[in-house]
DNA sequence: ACAATGACGCAGC
DNA sequence: GGCTGCGCCATTG
């Protein structure tokens, strides 16, 4: 399966918008949901361009790096500063390292569900 | 066409 | 767990 970008970018929002409440997956594993498990940097992309009002919305959050870190996004911007508080008003612990990195317990609050149970979610 | 970039991932140390 | 190097590929300069 070939997919645009446009494409992708809708996959990709789709994929984000199956994460339960209070869970927590990596931008590799929307990409290999997505059919493309080498665009793990385009999901990210994706996500960087968010429409301003989705209906439903995407909980863009709830999307880390595979090793359950915050991706940083530069030391001006908060965006994972407001990513961390989005999540821990869903009640996952957000524990902040020494080189202030966020981390994410994945053994608790990880979701990464196969191909085939995320077609069943989407009614395939 | 070429070089640099980026909300990444994995193997090695 | 942290740091480094390499692979990945659409986008941007």
């Amino acid at each position: 399966m070939s997919l645009d970008s446009a494409e992708f970018h809708v996959a990709v929002y789709d994929l984000v918008r199956l994460i339960p409440v209070a869970k927590v997956t990596s931008y590799g594993h929307i990409a290999k949901l997505a059919g493309m498990p080498n665009h793990s940097r385009h999901v990210g992309q994706a996500l960087k361009f968010l429409p301003p009002n989705p209906n439903p919305p995407i909980p863009w959050h709830r999307v880390i790096g595979a090793s359950g870190t915050i991706s940083s996004r530069g030391p001006g911007t908060d965006g994972a500063q407001r990513q961390r508080d989005a999540l821990e008003a869903e009640g996952v612990e957000v524990t902040a390292g020494r080189t202030g990195e966020l981390r994410i317990d994945l053994g608790r609050y990880g979701w990464f569900p196969s191909v085939d149970e995320v077609r069943a979610l989407q009614g395939g």
